[in-house]
DNA sequence: TTTTTTATTAATCATTTGTTTAATTCATCT
DNA sequence: AGATGAATTAAACAAATGATTAATAAAAAA
C-alpha cells in the first residue's frame, strides 16, 4: 500500500491533523491522547477505534511527514534537466519556504530519525541522494577541473546544513539578534539566494 | 550563586549524572523518575529529597548543559590574541570533539531552546556573540576590502550550521552512506580542517 | 420499513508516574 | 555511649494516561 494512496474519512483526517500539529510541536511523549481528542473535537475512544493506539497513529504521521520532507529533495536532486546551480537554488528556495510554513518540521524530523533511524529506510527506499544527478554533476565538475575534489558526502551535508540548521536554531538566532518573527523570516528569505552562491564558492577552484 | 561554584554531595552527583544521561538521550517527558533512580542506584525518594521535583532537576541539568555548550564558543569568539582564521579552526576543533564525546548534546540543546528560549538569556547574560571580537574581525576585513559584505548574522549562522548540523543529522548521514560509527567520526574529524577553509572561501572576495 | 453494519459516546479499567509519608539507618557531636 | 540531625528506605497516594467496554446513534443494506 503506497503512502500517497491511503484514503481517510473526515474524522480520521481531523484526528490526524490535530495529532500532527501536537506531535510536531511537542513530540510523542509530551502529547497525550486526550489533548489530541480535544484539539480535533472528537471523542477520546475514536482515536483507538480508528488508529488502534497512540503509537500507531504517531507512526503513520511520522512516516508521512518524513516522506513529505525528503521526497522534494530527492525529486530536485535527480532532475535530469537542471544544472547543479539550479538544483541548489531550487532546493534552498523550496525548503526554506517549507520550513517557514511549518517551523516545527525540521526539529521533528531530526528527533524522529534519532529515535528511530530505520524509519528513514522505509521512506528513502530506492530513492537516490548519494547517487543522484546532483552528485554526478558535482563529480563531473571535479573531472573537468572546475570544482575542488572532496568527498561528495561533505558537499551534500553542507547544503543541508546551511538550509536546515538556521530553522532548528531559530530560537537562538532570534534571541542573540533580538529579532521579531518577521525579521527572522526575512533573513531566511535572503538565504535562498545566498546559499547557492556560498556552496558554489566552497567548491569552486 | 554562580553556576560553577555549586557543590554537590556524592549522591546528588550520582543522580545528576544519571539524569543528564537520560534527559539528553530521551528528553524530559520520555524520562521517568524511576528510570533515573534505577540508573543512578538510588532510592526513588532521594530524587525529590535532594532536588524537590523532576522538573527542578531537569532545569539544573539544562542550565549547566547549555552553559557548558555556549561558554566555549563565547570564550573563543572573544579572544583578543587570535586571528579570525584561528578562531574558526579552534571553534571547529573544540565543538567537533565535544559532540563526538557527547553525541546527544546538540539535539538536546536545540530542543530545550525551542521549548524554553528564555533559558538562553540566563546563560548568555552579558556574553558576546554578535558583538564578539570575531564579528569585529570580520567587519574589519570587509572595510579592508578582503571580505565580501554581508550581514554578520549569516556569517555566525553558517559557522554553527556547518559544525553542528552534521551531528544533529548523524542518523541520516549514517544511513544514506551506510557508515559505521567510526566512519562517521572520521568524516567529522576531516571537517575540523575543512570548515575553516570553507568559511573563508565563502566570505573572501 | 426492517435489519445490519458502522460511527460515536460516556464511563470505566488498569497502569504508570510524580510525589509524599513515616519509619529506619547512618553519621556527627558532646 | 547517647543524643541529634541528616540520609536512606519501603510503602503508599493521588493524579494522569492509554486503552477498553457497553450502550446508543447514525448510516447503509436488505
Amino acid at each position: 500500500m503506497n503512502i500517497d494512496t491511503v484514503k481517510y474519512s473526515d474524522t480520521e483526517i481531523k484526528i490526524k491533523d490535530a495529532a500532527k500539529y501536537l506531535f510536531l510541536k511537542k513530540g510523542f511523549s509530551a502529547t497525550t491522547t486526550r489533548e489530541i481528542a480535544k484539539e480535533s473535537n472528537i471523542n477520546l475512544a475514536l482515536l483507538n477505534y480508528y488508529f488502534t493506539s497512540k503509537r500507531k497513529l504517531f507512526e503513520i504521521i511520522m512516516l508521512e511527514t518524513l516522506h513529505g520532507f525528503f521526497s522534494k529533495m530527492v525529486e530536485v536532486y535527480n532532475d535530469e534537466k537542471t544544472t547543479l546551480e539550479e538544483k541548489l537554488k531550487l532546493t534552498s528556495s523550496k525548503y526554506i519556504d517549507m520550513m517557514i510554513a511549518e517551523p516545527h518540521l525540521p526539529t521533528f524530523v531530526v528527533n524522529e530519525l534519532k529515535n528511530n533511524p530505520s524509519s528513514f529506510l522505509k521512506i528513502l527506499k530506492g530513492k537516490m541522494i548519494m547517487k543522484s544527478k546532483l552528485v554526478d554533476q558535482y563529480n563531473d565538475g571535479v573531472k573537468k577541473g572546475i570544482y575542488k575534489k572532496m568527498e561528495p558526502i561533505h558537499f551534500v551535508i553542507n547544503i543541508l546544513s546551511l538550509i536546515v540548521f538556521p530553522f532548528i536554531s531559530s530560537p537562538i538566532i532570534i534571541k542573540i539578534e533580538k529579532l521579531g518573527k518577521n525579521d527572522f523570516i526575512e533573513i531566511m528569505n535572503e538565504r535562498k539566494k545566498l546559499i547557492p552562491k556560498w556552496i558554489i564558492q566552497m567548491i569552486k577552484k
